[in-house]
DNA sequence: GCAAATTTTGACCGATTGGACAAACGTTAG
DNA sequence: CTAACGTTTGTCCAATCGGTCAAAATTTGC
């Protein structure tokens, strides 16, 4: 028998490491093809096991995903709890979108992951949206909405204001394949990226400077 | 034998009928699964009809796919079409802003129809990325770089423009259950796509300002 | 080194998948 | 009315799906 902690099932060396290969596999197929689109065969190949070996550490398709969505949630809300009441709001925000384009850049599969469970209606995360989501970004708004009010930033909807800086970083990781494209072989390099981040800053700084009045 | 047109088949009154039918079903199913994970038994039932009966108008799964991204790609790129070389710059985009964000309300569907078919990839539609619509980025890129040589909007990089664009109006599509969750119950009914509208227009009008010098 | 515990495997299961097919049913033009 | 054509259905199929199980192989604690 499995010896238990108090919170978390204790495992032994080769059940981490073994669980962390599927998990790696996981978010490979997952991101790709979502979750009903996915099935544990692509897995178990990906990580290079037999089927019933991977079903040894996971007893259900469902418990990947799961776990995978937990560990997800965490990381990608993290760009947005360092959003500082504290420090200076151009150079918060700008951080900001900068961290959040380093994540589409540095995790595409993660965001691609997201992605798919938000677009097909958050039906295993919904509750996290509603719940801790939800609560992070009323914090932050309320933030954002006092540099407003203090003038250092132009006033606009702060909630509108997270959502497109979500929107235009998450793009460059969702909408990879369309955007290489439509660049061609010599901007689609891995120099878009700077591209991107040199526009991105410029339009939101653009579009949050104080109007003097 | 069913008579055959020159270009497209010729089809009887109750053709036309059940296959749009289908596709207003399919429209439904692999809009929210994506490709591999909608089924045939799904799109059906949504239809109202029997498997095999499907079959009958469409021999596979695949044909209802590409008969369906075919159409999307002409409506979701006829916005851009539209953007006239010959209107005032700032009033173009201000209007392509809109028609863009108005496609998001009205089209939900189709957003995600297509933004499935990209996270996964592009495995269908490929080859028209790389051909159709990097044609026509190309060419109002050209557009848009004219007027800011002629200093009518501020110089920026015409291309990612383009895709913040597409970025934050397609958002409120793609990541509409997301986008309702954290506006909650009183911000989140019809009235977010006007608070989305007027941020937009803000944020892009400003950031796009010629500035003097 | 050996027994106990853990890990891996192959064989298997019922359910679901995309699709084929012939027979039955409707519709319509002459 | 009826023959020809278009439509619908029930049945069936092989492949794949998520998942089980007992036995074999391996690792671990002593």
């Amino acid at each position: 028998m499995t010896m238990e902690g108090s919170t978390a099932p204790r495992r032994t060396r080769i059940q981490q490491e073994k669980r962390e290969l599927i998990l790696e596999a996981a978010l490979e197929v997952f991101s790709v093809n979502g979750f009903r689109g996915s099935t544990i065969d692509q897995i178990a190949e990906a990580a290079g096991m037999s089927k019933p070996n991977l079903l040894y550490y996971f007893r259900r398709k469902e418990d990947i995903h799961e776990t995978l969505m937990e560990r997800l949630l965490e990381t990608w809300l993290a760009p947005l709890r360092e959003l500082d009441d504290i420090g200076d709001p151009m150079t918060e925000l700008r951080s900001y979108i900068r961290r959040k384009l380093e994540m589409a850049r540095d995790f595409p599969r993660e965001s691609r992951l997201f992605a798919n469970e938000i677009i097909q209606g958050a039906p295993r995360i919904m509750p996290l949206l509603e719940g801790e989501l939800k609560t992070l970004v009323d914090e932050k708004a309320a933030v954002i909405r006092g540099w407003m009010r203090s003038g250092k930033i132009a006033k606009t909807d702060p909630y509108h204001l997270i959502f497109s800086i979500w929107a235009t970083t998450q793009h460059y990781a969702d909408f990879d394949v369309q955007v290489r494209a439509v660049l061609g072989s010599d901007r689609g390099g891995e120099g878009r990226f700077e591209d991107a981040a040199r526009f991105l800053e410029n339009l939101f700084i653009q579009g949050l400077l104080p109007k003097r009045d």
